[in-house]
RNA sequence: GCCCGGGUGGCGGAAUCGGUAGACGCAGUGGACUCAAAAUCCACCGCUAGCAAUAGCGUGCCGGUUCGAGUCCGGCCCCGGGCACCA
């Protein structure tokens, strides 16, 4: 064994070592290597987008993945742990744009990069499952599956609105709509309804929401998201007449609300502005009009539709409430979305917060309706007062309570036909299409005779032409030669779809398909189910609600199609914290940022400057590292310059995985310094001669207290990675115990075979997080030992054992003392030796224990 | 704006079920080794007062429950993630 640490030749070498053993090819049933006694682990890091580097976050995630994969093969399971490439995106094309190449070619470039970077930081992965969702072999089966779900009605056709810029003559996606403006051209942006395939996941709402459930492995965080995401909510569906008169079968405006007990505080009600009514109302008012189209100006993101400034008009129409018959103003409003509901909303200011400001702005009436069960309300209201309570001013229903007058009110509305009980979903069916270029094509085929074609199987997969120059819009909608087809139907003059999939879409299967990435015949067969569901997946907390759900969903889908036999795809769900950094922007002359790469400012006593010429930089605030904010930071530097195992170390060190991290390298060098210790300590070791691992001898209380601490590391370490998931307090544990070691003189064979075993253990115990240096101390330690295939050690309940403990000593919750008690001694033996210790005497001062707290195999209280 | 998290020394963090706040590491200070430096090793290291023993304060802020709160409850402030076309 060398003398010197040096990663940069024993990790390339444990590298290829693995590689050319293909040591971590996960077997699949019946294929050589497979073991029908081991159970199966499949450990799963959400794949990349090929953006051009790893950083920070993604070191992160695959370390975490590699941790847990690589411990649980240690514990006697046959692992899957693949890795493949969310190639399709809008990154590419905006790299095309900028440099002039083709979204394909840069994909390809930055997977090989980025795959090169993978190997480098040593993962066990079976790279013989590699996919990329850009390549034809991939997408055909998503194409097929879409053909499927059209066949059985689960992908509709519909009007949606989409960012449009007036300028660029494009569709933007909401990203690229800053401040109400397009990134490029600069010009306000409109919303404009386009037609867009749907996926129906509102018909699986339900089972979506009573799937949470029964998954107790995930974070009651992400299904609290999901919960509020589906939005599962029980109201009243009220019909207010357009007429005076309540006849059957008269129009009416429909609006849901899960607050029926307001009923009598209705002042006015809103519409979207897309409503029929606020068309029909503009038609003669040019005024009406001009603000409906400035309601359409905007992007149609809900952040940007909730934070902008509420406005309205009065569009003349009145309704009649369904039990006063009072005539109730129409208002035509901005924060109503047409997409959500009926379009339309009741509005009670005094119990709504948002319809309180609404009336204040524009002088409406405020009625209030509800009071305090206990109390009565400050009136004039000064706020909407919105909690449940009891209604006054409301004819027959007043004095009910909130939940009695909501059930009340619906059986009467429901007698009178003017309305029912119902239940609402906030969850909205998923658009798809995408007028984008880099993305699955859309398997359809438009025939004027014969309207929306899918695809025959036998004609897929469309393929995306990947030699293309592009520019502002999509190639393939300016070329012939991809959309012109024949009707399948037919026969006749036909045109293709060209709009693309939502990457979204690719990155909902991909789970399934590393288990047969191989397979022409089909898109899944049999080793789908013998590998899935994922035991552990990790991946951002930034894909709690959109990702996961769709992936849920697209399992259910897959499920009902037979090519799956669970109901849930990931059985335990690992959400790692965003690394995060300080972003720098310069403006650009015509207002757009410029954003510069934190590795390339430093801090200079005027505030951040660019190292290239000095002059200083805006910091934009801290955000997750991303593409678009040019934040992230690279990992090669700090692996060429330390090692794989160092970044590997350092990266679990610094933070548990759940919790968001602001990226620093201070502290690398401690990291990397404690490697060096660990070789430096195996190399001494081993250099006295071999000598063989403790086995039972008598050992005196140091080698004993010594062997305690070994194992109860052992049995901590177990814990924190098995059950917690939390590194940095496994390898903390390590480091106690190399401090322990470091302390234990002596080079008698005793003390020796101790040293042996503590440190094939710990050897062991970090060989999941340093692979490299891990594999070569073990050779070091057990001559002709190899890592893959090493056992995880195991907890010497009798090295645990002890007679006595220290108890802590508290007078009036004051730390006074330790107690030496022995470990079976009685509550009462203890109180007694507790109140006749000198340092509880002394505080005491004399006077009598009101209170003795003990609490067993921790402290004792005396309170006086 | 709405939904979900987080806030502990100079810094990253620990305290797992309400029981010793600050493990482990970084930075810093002092020392050993060295011609010197690097590396390594040893010691100290929350704040205030004190020579010290020790005392008081201390987990974003305000209040509550409890013998006991970083941990539980109520209210606020700040930071991060998501908001359906970034992935």
């Amino acid at each position: 064994m060398d003398a010197q640490y040096r990663p940069e030749i024993i990790e390339p070498e444990a590298q290829q070592h693995w590689e050319e053993k293909q040591a971590y090819r996960a077997p699949d049933p019946n294929e050589p290597g497979w073991d029908s006694t081991k159970p199966k682990y499949y450990c799963l890091s959400m794949f990349p987008y090929p953006s051009g580097k790893l950083h920070m976050g993604h070191v992160r995630n695959y370390t975490i993945g590699d941790v847990l994969a690589r411990y649980h093969r240690m514990k006697g399971y046959n692992v899957l742990q693949p890795m493949g490439w969310d190639a399709f995106g809008l990154p590419a094309e905006n790299a095309a744009i900028a440099n002039n190449v083709a979204p394909a070619g840069w994909t390809y470039a930055n997977i090989d990069y980025m795959r090169g970077q993978l190997k480098r930081l040593g993962f066990a992965i079976d790279w013989r499952r590699e996919l990329a969702t850009c390549k034809p072999d991939y997408y055909r089966w998503e194409q097929w599956f879409f053909t499927k779900l059209y066949e059985k009605g689960l992908i509709y056709k519909k009007m949606a609105a989409v960012n449009w810029d007036p300028v660029d003559c494009t569709v933007l996606a909401n990203e690229q709509v800053i401040d109400g403006r397009g990134w490029r051209s600069g010009a306000l942006v409109e919303k404009r309804d386009i037609p867009m395939y749907f996926f129906r996941i509102t018909a699986y709402a339900e089972e979506l929401l009573s799937g949470l459930d029964n998954l107790p492995g995930w974070p009651e965080r992400v299904k609290t998201m999901q919960r509020n995401w589906i939005g599962k909510s029980f109201g009243v569906e009220i019909h207010f007449p357009l007429n005076e008169r309540h006849e059957d079968g008269q129009d009416v405006l429909k609006v849901f609300t899960t607050r029926a007990d307001t009923l009598f505080g209705v002042t006015y009600v809103a519409v979207a502005a897309e409503h029929p009514l606020a068309t029909q109302a503009a038609a003669n008012s040019p005024e009406l009009a001009a603000f409906i189209d400035e309601c359409k100006q905007g992007s149609v993101a809900e952040a940007d539709m909730a934070t902008m400034e509420k406005k309205g008009m009065d569009t003349g129409l009145k309704v009649y409430h369904p039990f006063t018959n009072e005539p109730i103003p129409v208002f035509v409003a901005n924060y109503v979305l047409m997409g959500y509901g009926e379009g339309a909303v009741m509005a009670v200011p005094a119990h709504d917060e948002r319809d309180f400001a609404f009336a204040e702005k524009y002088a409406l009436p405020i009625r209030p309706v509800i009071k305090p069960t206990d109390g009565e309300l400050e009136l004039p209201l000064k706020a909407a007062y919105v909690d449940l309570g009891r209604l006054f001013d409301s004819g027959d229903f007043s004095g009910r309570t909130s939940d009695d007058a909501i059930e009340k009110i619906a059986l009467v509305l429901k007698n009178l036909k003017l309305g029912e009980k119902r239940t609402t979903w906030r969850l909205r069916d998923w658009g798809i299409s995408r007028q984008r270029y880099w993305g699955c094509p859309i398997p359809i085929i438009h025939c004027p005779t014969c309207g929306d074609v899918p695809v025959p199987e036998d004609q897929l997969p469309v393929v995306l032409p990947e030699v293309v120059k592009i520019d502002i819009g999509s190639p393939i909608k300016k070329m012939p030669s991809f959309y012109e087809c024949a009707c399948p139907k037919c026969g006749g003059p036909a045109e293709r779809e060209t709009d693309t999939m939502d990457t979204f879409v690719e990155s909902s299967w991909y789970y399934a398909r590393y288990a047969c990435p191989d397979l022409g015949a089909g898109m899944l067969d049999e080793r789908a189910n013998y590998w899935l569901p994922v035991d552990q997946y990790i991946g951002g907390i930034e894909h709690a609600i959109l990702h996961l759900l769709y992936a849920r969903f697209f399992h259910k889908l897959m499920r009902d199609e037979g090519l799956v036999s669970t109901n849930e795809p990931f059985t335990n769900l690992l959400t790692q914290g965003m690394v995060i950094a300080e972003t720098y922007y310069r403006e650009l002359g015509d207002g757009r940022k410029l954003w510069l790469n934190p590795a390339d400012v430093e801090q200079a006593a005027s505030g951040p400057i660019l190292k290239s010429d000095g002059q200083p930089v805006m910091a934009g605030g801290v955000e997750k590292m991303s593409k678009s904010k040019n934040n992230g930071v690279d990992p090669q530097a700090l692996i060429d310059q330390y090692g794989a195992d160092t970044a590997r170390l350092f990266m679990m060190f610094a933070a548990p995985p759940e919790q968001s991290l602001e990226w620093s390298d201070a502290g690398v060098e401690g990291a990397h310094r404690f490697l060096r210790r660990l070789w430096k300590t195996v190399h001494e070791h081993v250099e006295r001669g071999d000598v063989s691992a403790y086995s039972g001898a008598e050992l005196d209380s140091t080698l004993q207290d010594f062997r305690r601490q070994l194992h109860q590391t052992i049995a901590k370490v177990t814990d924190d990675i098995e059950r917690r998931k939390q590194f940095n307090t496994a390898i903390a544990a390590n480091m106690e115990l190399m401090n322990a070691l470091a302390r234990l003189d002596g080079t008698d064979v005793l003390t020796r075979s101790v040293r042996q075993e503590a440190l094939e253990n710990i050897v062991l115990m970090l060989a999941p997080i340093v692979p490299h240096i891990c594999r070569i101390l073990l050779k070091a330690l057990r001559p002709g030992a190899c890592l893959v295939g090493a056992a995880w050690p195991t907890v010497d309940a009798c090295a645990l054992v002890r007679n006595e403990i220290e108890l802590v000593l508290q007078v009036n919750c004051k730390l006074r003392g330790q107690l030496l008690v022995a470990t079976d001694a009685t509550r009462e033996t203890i109180e007694k030796a507790a109140l006749e210790s000198p340092e509880a005497q002394k505080h005491m001062e004399g006077k009598p224990a009101k209170k003795v707290v003990v609490v067993p195999g921790r402290l004792v209280n005396i309170v006086v």
